[in-house]
DNA sequence: TGCCCGATTAACT
DNA sequence: GTTAATCGGGCAA
């Protein structure tokens, strides 16, 4: 049986967590899958929410680590983060894209599609197949409804610029599984 | 109070 | 490749 991930997990780095992440399962009521895809937002990145300090919306970011910060994305999307680091220190990990494994039916009727690949290749994606809201912003991520799994085996783990950010273009902070068929977007192969 | 714009997605051409 | 949808947050005035 995989070992549950507490909230000691997200007390380090975040630069350290997000490619952990990568091939963890991610459940939420019993729905969920495999970690392929996350983002690392740093307090002094000029990308991250936390950047210019709390905030009403980012004030989860400047809690404790091992929460879920969720907030909505272009008016439309709500978009998953895992706290990460000391408390104070305002760092998140985004949840870009998961391989569906458990509860396809569900995801599939909430998506309205039935191809598994675009069920959660997305971070939008990944709350509506889920079913994760704001309501669900500031909730525990060892605790039901939310429950992680610590990856088993070895996982090829690729890095890259993020997606969809003006500031900070070039850092290579997004951490994806190496040739997964169910990511956002490609990552740029190796030279 | 008003204005700009975004850690996106889907449906276009 | 381009663009509309849609609205709350953050900052200037």
């Amino acid at each position: 049986m995989p070992k549950r991930l507490t909230k000691a997990f997200f007390r380090r780095s975040v630069h350290e967590v997000a490619p952990d992440l990568i091939g963890a399962t991610l459940l939420f009521n019993g729905v969920g899958g495999r970690l392929v895809e996350v983002e690392a937002y740093h307090h002094t990145d000029p990308a991250a929410h936390s950047f210019r300090g709390p905030t009403a919306r980012n004030a989860v970011m400047f809690g404790p680590p091992g929460y879920a910060y969720v907030y909505r994305s272009y008016g439309i999307h709500w978009c998953l983060n895992f706290v990460c680091e000391a408390e104070g220190s305002a760092s998140a990990v985004l949840i870009r894209a998961l391989e569906p494994t458990a509860g396809l039916p569900r995801m599939r009727r909430r998506r309205g599609l039935s191809d598994a690949r675009l069920l959660c290749s997305g971070p939008g994606r990944v709350c509506e197949a889920l079913e994760i809201t704001g309501a669900h912003n500031g909730l525990a991520l060892d605790e039901l409804p939310f429950a992680l799994l610590a990856r088993s085996g070895e996982v090829d783990i690729v890095a890259g610029p993020r997606i969809g950010i003006t500031k900070a273009v070039e850092k290579p902070w997004r951490y994806g599984q190496k040739d997964s068929r169910f990511l956002s977007k490609p990552f740029k192969p190796a030279t």
